[in-house]
DNA sequence: GTCTATAGAAGGATAGAC
DNA sequence: GTCTATCCTTCTATAGAC
């Protein structure tokens, strides 16, 4: 539980074929059930290893989840969002960035691991400032700062750009995340999306657009 | 865990000390620890109860959770949001209602189930229906309403009021509730909330507002 | 490295005394 | 109704054979 630093991590950057399948099976398991509720045993058989093996390649189950999750939170982080340059149909910019964004929040794996972190942050802290600033803490970063170069260009009206950055995420975040979160309903159709980031786009160019 | 509904579940309306005790302690162990990590023993000497006690009242673990966690989901959407009627001073009463529904999602106990219930919505799916139905979805109703009143009176902008609520509470739910969530940091201030309440009314406003 | 087998602790749930 | 004591299962983790 303490999670000393001295023991061997795996190294995950070459993992060996059961390395792979381990860590495979074991994020499935834990973003689907949380930590406490997957035993070592679930995920040895659903990895296809004995729990020796298992414990040859992590040296417990605290520091497999925790190790798993951070890496869950870093390939997730790296949504690749592109931030067109220069002259910039700033509605269409906007449209496109939201509908990968919303689409991004809505996807089952993005679901299951904020699910997950929250669940487990007050016993993990390191995964609750991981998946922050790896995450929604990256994407608001890089946002704010293309939203302060539409500022500085005249297209927006000059505000804290971080702040419009999140209000901008808000907008997009509606009661169909939540929803998704609790399970509620099937997923969003194509139609729901759209419409969601249309009315976020709109409500936000009403409130940052320069007076024509 | 088949959660059937023939078994007694004790009267929450006329609890004995006993079930009070019991409901109070499993509550709270419950809300910061989740539904796995929290043993019936550990309930038990929580409550000052023997385990046979326990099963006396609630039947299995399942039940004493469910009915909890749905216990707490209705005290809380209980949240007594005033709306004011009649002619109104719109940005006051944006920013009360802001200020009232921010501080309300950033209370410990408010971040607590919303947390658990995220959790153990796939395991509880009427958890997630309550806790939508008694919580955000009935105050999601109410501002609706009083959003689509205003409208009418030519105070805001004709648009879908559902929509509007939505996105009022999406501007109100920044970084802030986020970062809460994950416990990254510490309480906010009262300046850092109040200063997220007036930039969502602003914006509001501005995308809302008739044009003057 | 990988397995089988198991130790030792803790889990949910119950029997039986009072 | 409440307790103590206990059953049986499952848990994490490891020893020892190959």
């Amino acid at each position: 539980m303490a999670m000393s630093e001295t023991q061997t991590s795996p190294d995950l950057a070459d993992p060996t074929p059961k390395q792979r399948d381990i860590a495979e099976a074991a994020t499935r398991l834990f973003m689907a059930q949380g930590y406490a509720a997957v035993s070592m045993d679930a995920i040895a058989r659903a990895a296809g290893v004995s729990k020796a093996t298992l414990y040859a390649y992590f040296a417990s189950k605290d520091r497999l989840f925790a190790s798993l999750i951070g890496t869950a939170c870093t390939r997730t982080g790296t949504t690749s969002l592109e931030f067109s340059e220069g002259e910039v149909d700033l509605r269409g910019a906007l449209t496109q960035l939201g509908d990968r964004m919303l689409r991004f929040m809505l996807e089952p794996q993005s679901l299951a691991i904020y699910r997950v972190v929250m669940a487990e942050a007050a016993r993990f802290p390191e995964l609750g400032r991981a998946f922050y600033d790896r995450g929604a803490g990256a994407s608001r970063r890089r946002l704010a700062a293309w939203l302060e170069q539409q500022m500085q260009a005249g297209r927006l009206l000059a505000r804290d750009p971080g702040l419009a950055a999140e209000q901008f995420v808000g907008l997009l975040r509606t009661h169909l995340h939540m929803r998704a979160l609790l399970g509620i309903d099937p997923p969003p159709s194509d139609a729901e999306i759209e419409t969601t980031v249309a009315a976020a786009v709109e409500t936000f160019l009403r409130a940052y657009a320069p007076a024509a």
